[in-house]
DNA sequence: GTATGGTTCGTTACAATATAACATCTCAAT
DNA sequence: ATTGAGATGTTATATTGTAACGAACCATAC
């Protein structure tokens, strides 16, 4: 089913998500962890939608599911899903949103919505270059990155200056 | 009082935290908003180094100056700061840093050090330049940016390569 | 088989971070 | 004196995240 009611960049989600979760299932097989249910689960609420989700609203939702589930249960899948890279942390949110490209370990951006809540993961392979330059200006060594802007996405501005026709 | 006991780039830092306070002052009175005792005591207080600072530290070593002070004072006192562009926020580690550039508002990005835990604060101005492409190639209007690099600074880096003496 | 050990999970309790809501105070402008 | 805006006091609570310990599971070695 598509998230045809929310109006981001249209696509394939059935196909995006089941992409996602047959990747992860692989990757845990390749490297011998173990994607128990419970993992799954949260990997795949996580991936309902391209939002950011918190901790205590996937606790809600696993519920159902998983009737003993305790924030620690939450916790520990959410710390084994960003180790295993599935899943990132969005800081200033604190939420976490799913891993769009699984395979290479790139550091991203995210370019996260007000309007739609939506967050897109990108690349931005001039902006990490830049980064690096200041880095080796600085005389600084990085561990990780966390580069979150918040504004308005594309479809939102396209919506926004499109009113409806009625 | 300099910090003798930190390794971190030494600088005179009772002038640093002065030019920041005094410029702080003078900024209020041109904006007409009050820098109160509380909110000047909270900014001596993050300014006391350059390290990131947790709301709830703040408010242990305001109590002495402040009985009453509760979350609420301190989150207010660090509402206003921010407001005015007096300090940052540190998403990802729930903390608060002074701002090193109080007059021109330039989007920023912080390293963190790992190590000796002192946050520097850059204006990388390639950094911006490629971010403000990537915004225009994906059509994303920015309004706020969290740029939050963990790592070891130069200092560090440089004292862990260089064994003590004796 | 059963011991051993590593991983995962259940469970309780709590720590740490942040906000809501409403009362009170202050002080300048009227 | 009165009023109104901004700042603070105060209580309560919401939200986010961890610690600690025991039980269950399961593969491997003895």
């Amino acid at each position: 089913m598509t998230n045809s009611t929310e109006h981001p960049a249209p696509h394939n989600h059935s196909l995006c998500i089941n992409t996602a979760l047959t990747l992860a299932a692989q990757l845990c097989i390749e490297r011998g962890v173990q994607l128990t249910a419970i993992r799954q689960q949260v990997l795949e609420l996580i991936w309902a939608d391209h939002h950011a989700v918190k901790a205590y609203d996937l606790l809600e939702r696993i519920k159902p599911l998983q009737s003993s589930a305790k924030p620690a249960t939450i916790y520990r899948a959410l710390d084994f899903l960003r180790e295993q890279g599935f899943i990132h942390r969005v800081e200033s949110l604190n939420a976490f949103v799913g891993c769009t490209d699984l395979r290479s370990i790139h550091e991203q951006l995210l370019l996260i919505c007000k309007q739609c809540e939506n967050v897109e993961e990108r690349h931005a392979d001039s902006v990490m270059q830049a980064l690096r330059q200041e880095f080796a200006l600085a005389g600084f060594t990085a561990h990780h990155q966390a580069i979150e802007i918040h504004g308005i996405c594309a479809t939102c501005t396209q919506s926004n200056n499109t009113p409806p026709l009625n």
